[in-house]
DNA sequence: TGACAGAGTGTCCTTCTAACACTATCTGTA
DNA sequence: TACAGATAGTGTTAGAAGGACACTCTGTCA
């Protein structure tokens, strides 16, 4: 059953940047498109905005949908749509969302959908479909700059951290090298950690103590008006 | 000519959200409707995107179109299309975006559009149509954090002024009290003030100088990493 | 038991921040 | 013409925060 209107409408869609860390390296969740256009390469999870749908619940079904991937604190990045060719088929505004994950909780389920979906590095992700290098070059953008004056860092850590796998992700995240001293003596003073009478298991040296995320510590601060800055 | 697709389709929509500052108080650019919904309610300046239009330049176009205003420097805010109910005629997704533009430079056209537009003091704007009033507050909160980070500060006065009125300004922006010693020294110190061979006139105590914002040290400074913060 | 791998810990110097008050200059009026 | 009013302009100091820096401790594994 077809729908009119009086004046063309763009198509509106949504696509999802969600970052994980892995130990090691930022990684970046993509799909493998299985028809046209672009079929084949590699592209942000997203698709098409139901008409009665909100915004970020499309986002997240989308997401669910391609990856298998749920429960992300989804954010908004920016809405695409001033290349009004971005996408060949017809003109498309595009919502992009973005969102840090731990990639513990988070194993793909490969091809829900019918589709590819697997984490690559960001470093070395392939060129993407769409505009959509554009896309995950400003959600990293903004992901570097956030992390300076907001702990988001925690949501790409398991629950329970030290305090050396915390600086590794700041570290990746800000492309800089900090000194373990006054990393820990900064984080420390900001009272956001909770020492936990843990210490990590099977290691081949001396195990390191366990750190917790103190939420509430950190919600009562913000409400002070929070200065983080790394 | 109706244009048919094989599903419903949101309309969309730009609005604006303008600030210009009045050596006094912080200013919103509104628009009083003049055809339902909300008809005769303020709201902000804004419109249908065209299909062939990037977002951008709809913004620009209706901003033009119902207020006069233009030349102004717009950064998108954010898009609002998570109540599918926030325009009572049917589903409607808005890309908002944000400008601060100077009052002087601006004296607005009232009814180009057969509507009437005007400059409210943001401290009392009346109750607006749609979802704008929540559109306007995520503006000032993006404005106000914004401020303290880069020297935007500068696109609200005159060309020329004096340290006295940009201590105003960011004194209304932030809301807070500054001292006038530590502010002068902070901004002379970061070197994007250009002190020029001019004073006030026409006032009636002793004459302040006037200053430049220097924008080519800006985007110098902005290349090795810009540290702002007031 | 010794080599290896990372954990954990303090001090000092420098820089930034915040608090603070008086004199200078111009205008307008008595 | 002088004085009252209004705002301009100017430095110092004490405390806090930031940044540089190196060695000992503890556990594992060969």
């Amino acid at each position: 059953m077809p729908h009119s209107y009086r004046y063309p409408r763009a198509a509106l869609t949504v696509d999802c940047v969600i970052f994980g860390y892995d130990t090691e390296d930022l990684k970046v969740l993509l799909i493998q498109r299985d028809s046209p256009p672009f079929e084949g390469r590699w592209a942000l999870p997203g698709g098409f905005v139901d008409v009665g749908e909100p915004l970020e619940e499309a986002a997240r079904r989308e997401l669910k949908e391609e990856t298998g991937v749920e429960k992300v604190y989804l954010e908004q990045l920016y809405t695409f749509g001033d290349d009004v060719k971005r996408d060949p088929r017809e003109r498309v505004v595009s919502v992009a969302y973005y969102a840090l994950a731990k990639l513990s909780d988070h194993r793909v389920q490969a091809a829900t959908d019918a589709r590819n979906a697997a984490w690559f590095q960001v470093a070395d992700a392939p060129s993407l479909a769409f505009d959509h290098d554009q896309v995950l070059e400003m959600a990293l953008t903004r992901l570097k700059g956030k992390v300076r004056y907001q702990p988001i860092g925690f949501e790409l850590l398991p629950p329970k951290f030290t305090l050396t796998q915390l600086q590794r992700l700041y570290e990746t995240l800000l492309e800089a090298s900090l000194d373990k001293r006054n990393f820990r003596k900064k984080l420390l003073a900001m009272g956001l950690l909770e020492e936990l009478d843990e210490i990590e298991q099977d290691v081949a040296h001396r195990a390191a103590r366990l750190y917790r995320f103190d939420k509430r510590a950190y919600r009562d601060l913000q409400k002070r008006g929070l200065h983080f800055e790394l």
